[in-house]
DNA sequence: CTAGAATGCAAGCGTTCACTTGCAACCAGT
DNA sequence: ACTGGTTGCAAGTGAACGCTTGCATTCTAG
């Protein structure tokens, strides 16, 4: 046939089939069948197996850097824009492959680039905190903490949710958690 | 030699080995060398690579209901005996597994059965939580929503760390995160 | 129309893995 | 001292995996 082969569509298999399976469970077999492809010209194109799952995530990185979340003044919408760009209601794979990377990923040397994704994200959100602490409007804190704080229950509910599906969890409640976040569970 | 096995021992090695390495990593030479004895006496005692992991896990659980979290009035420290019971201060293992068994051992069907450990932790948190809430200490919420909600930044703060050593976090205070999660991160 | 590049296909290579087998060494209880 | 069960050791089996090679097929550019 040799059909054109698109980098873009590619890299979604690859991403698929790692939230599917993991690093170790993504043969590159599997990869190649997801992505409609012979296995031997995933090597030719892309040279190895580590060398393709890196420049998925690049890629992915790309893709961030074209829809970034930005300091406005409006805490709610800002911190609500953080959550949603790392739980998955605007990408697919964001949500999931945070913790992906973070728990599975740094295993393997072969793919310690791949982490400076998340890194960068993190940094970045942070960043966007501090300025709202500057401003006053925000306790003060470690910022990269209070990212973890923000983000550690989507993130999670996300885990659990996907780990267990007949645990029937109520979907999450974006402006909901940002609510919770600023104000506390207090009665 | 013939000396005699610990099996308690085994199982530490297990848990050591596979937050280390994650399941796939997790060979069955690696746990031997690591526990110190022969990777054929491994499979002559526990059968299989899954058995062995499901047994290390399951005696984990076991270890968790000797020293349970109950419901004592205190939400403070209630809510902090939960935190620290899943991020790692007391026991050596369980804020590192939770995740682990979440993201990674999920995808492997032979160890099902494993997930029923943080499954019940959780549900036995929410039980805490619910009561809270009807005494009126805490807002309404779906328990198990509330449960991530709490545990949430611990997980995240635990898998960044380990992921990222040179990010240079600070530790977790404990009490601090309870705090922020009743009261909230408004200044 | 032709040439070169891209892709598919079948086969295979070397390695690692979970797991097995056969046998020797050891230890505990009687 | 004997015996039976536990452990160690060396070797090996079959399967899966990452990756390579050789060759045929198809698309595209000039």
């Amino acid at each position: 046939m040799a059909k054109q082969i698109n980098d873009e569509e590619v890299y979604e298999a690859v991403l698929f089939t790692l939230l599917e399976n993991g690093y170790a469970g993504s043969t590159t077999k599997r990869i190649a069948q997801k992505a409609g492809m012979n296995e031997v010209t995933l090597f030719r194109k892309y040279g190895s197996k580590s060398e393709l799952v890196a420049m998925a995530v690049a890629h992915l990185r790309f893709k961030f850097d074209h829809s970034p979340v930005e300091y406005t003044g409006d805490v709610k919408a800002d911190l609500a824009k953080i959550v949603n760009s790392h739980s998955g209601v605007t990408a697919a794979h964001a949500g999931r492959l945070f913790p992906l990377i973070m728990a599975e990923m740094v295993r393997y040397p072969e793919l310690r680039e791949t982490m400076r994704v998340p890194h960068e994200q993190i940094k970045l959100f942070g960043g966007i905190i501090a300025r709202y602490q500057a401003d006053g409007v925000i306790r003060a804190g470690d910022p990269v903490l209070m990212v973890t704080t923000l983000l550690g229950p989507a993130i999670v509910n996300n885990m659990l949710r996907s780990a267990n599906p007949e645990l029937e969890m109520p979907p999450l409640n974006v402006p909901d958690l940002v609510d919770r976040f600023l104000n506390g569970n207090l009665a």
